[in-house]
DNA sequence: GCGATATATTACTGGCGGGTAAGTTAGATC
DNA sequence: GATCTAACTTACCCGCCAGTAATATATCGC
């Protein structure tokens, strides 16, 4: 009965403070943390380490090391390195859906929503380089995880599509829609590898993705931008 | 020429002989390719099996065997597993870049540049989806490959850019042309692969992509998509 | 024919790394 | 303070695979 893998649920709060106590060298030198927070932990260094190494690259010995524990408990909580990677991805995607979720009110206008989807999600980004590495470009190039990118990319294709149904007059098919959302959504993922890497300002390009989305390059050539920040 | 790996020129032309004369299996029953020769087939294979499996996943006995040889010639002829595959990357972008050079006549017009550019680039990728499954997607996951991309990339985003300042009135500066062209080249990736995968007609896309880039969605909102084939 | 050399193979190795067995201790609960 | 469990560890196993001898033979130039 090894607990597969985050099985139960969630530990919710919790989390008080500890870490660099003492060195205690007694037999193991090692501080037991409750298995919530291990979790967590090793979410954060296999996210840390998948996107600098890549994921066949990365050790498992390494990511315990990073997570400041034995490899033997990482398989105990995930089972696997197949597992451990899905759980990044599927903690992480969650974690920008919801951040993008919550941003939305429902009687925003369609350009609203879209400028708010937009600039937070360059935002999340911007803060989460790490998980916007391994949730899209790692895993992209695994092939046992392209069908979860695809899905994850699937629906931020679904959620533009329909923002621009409803947003333009019925002028185009839905099929048509459809593709101009993979083209949109292909855009934001360049400029978020941009944002990631740190070569643009976040807020610049946020507004310059508006623009290009709403208006195409006529709207970016009439309307002078507005910049903000930087 | 770097010619690297492949060192000796040796051959060059050649490729007059042909195999498949009988199946003679007298000791080993391997016959024997010029240099030249075998090296586009160990190419070809390792395109196939590279783009399968990712990188990391994919062995040179794999390969060897894809190719119809021997393991050691690869490491003969490539020197290492690194080299193969940037061997890969260079020829396939290589071939990439040459077919849309070959596609633009100096008096042609911003817009037909554009237009024959997209779709020859949606071309190539439609019947030679490993190749660019291999150049753009694998190596991008790789750290030892990425700055490979990465300058593969900005190539594409220079020309664009390009493009896009003689093409419009100086409205924008030359770094927001620069952020609009990583957009659009973006835009221009994710429509690859879809036409990669086969789920689109690359003509329907083009055009798309097309009016896209030129006009924005209020363009493909005013002018109704002549659709062609399908 | 007769080397010289370029093309080829089989069979190995050395280590890296995923995964596990077996045992240890900290601390909650009564 | 005995017990039970959850959090830990060290130390190993073993398969896979990049890379390398060592060796064989087809073919070209003469």
């Amino acid at each position: 009965m090894p607990a597969r893998a985050t099985s139960p649920k969630r530990s919710s709060s919790a989390a008080s403070r500890e870490q660099r106590g003492g060195e205690d060298k007694k037999h193991t030198g090692t501080k037991r943390v409750p298995r919530a927070i291990r979790e967590q932990q090793m979410l954060d260094a296999a996210i840390k380490v998948f996107s600098e190494h890549g994921y066949r690259s990365s050790s498992m010995d390494a990511i315990a090391k990073q997570a400041e524990t034995s490899k033997p408990m990482l398989y105990l909580y995930y089972g696997s390195k197949e597992e451990l990677f899905l759980a990044c991805v599927t903690r992480e995607s969650g974690r920008l859906i919801d951040t993008l979720e919550a941003q939305i009110a429902p009687d925003d206008s369609p350009r609203m929503r879209l400028q708010k989807v937009i600039s937070s999600f360059l935002e999340f980004v911007e803060s989460n380089a790490d998980s916007w590495n391994v949730v899209y470009r790692q895993a992209e190039a695994e092939p046992p995880f392209r069908q979860t990118v695809s899905s994850t990319r699937r629906m931020f294709i679904e959620m533009t599509a329909e923002l621009l149904k409803r947003s333009t007059s019925d002028t185009y098919s839905g099929e048509d829609a459809e593709l101009i959302a993979v083209a949109l959504v292909g855009a934001g993922e360049a400029i978020a590898d941009r944002v990631a890497n740190k070569e643009v300002d976040q807020h610049a390009a946020a507004d310059l993705v508006v623009q290009l989305s709403w208006g195409g390059l006529a709207g970016t050539n009439s309307t002078p931008l507005p910049r903000e920040t930087q």
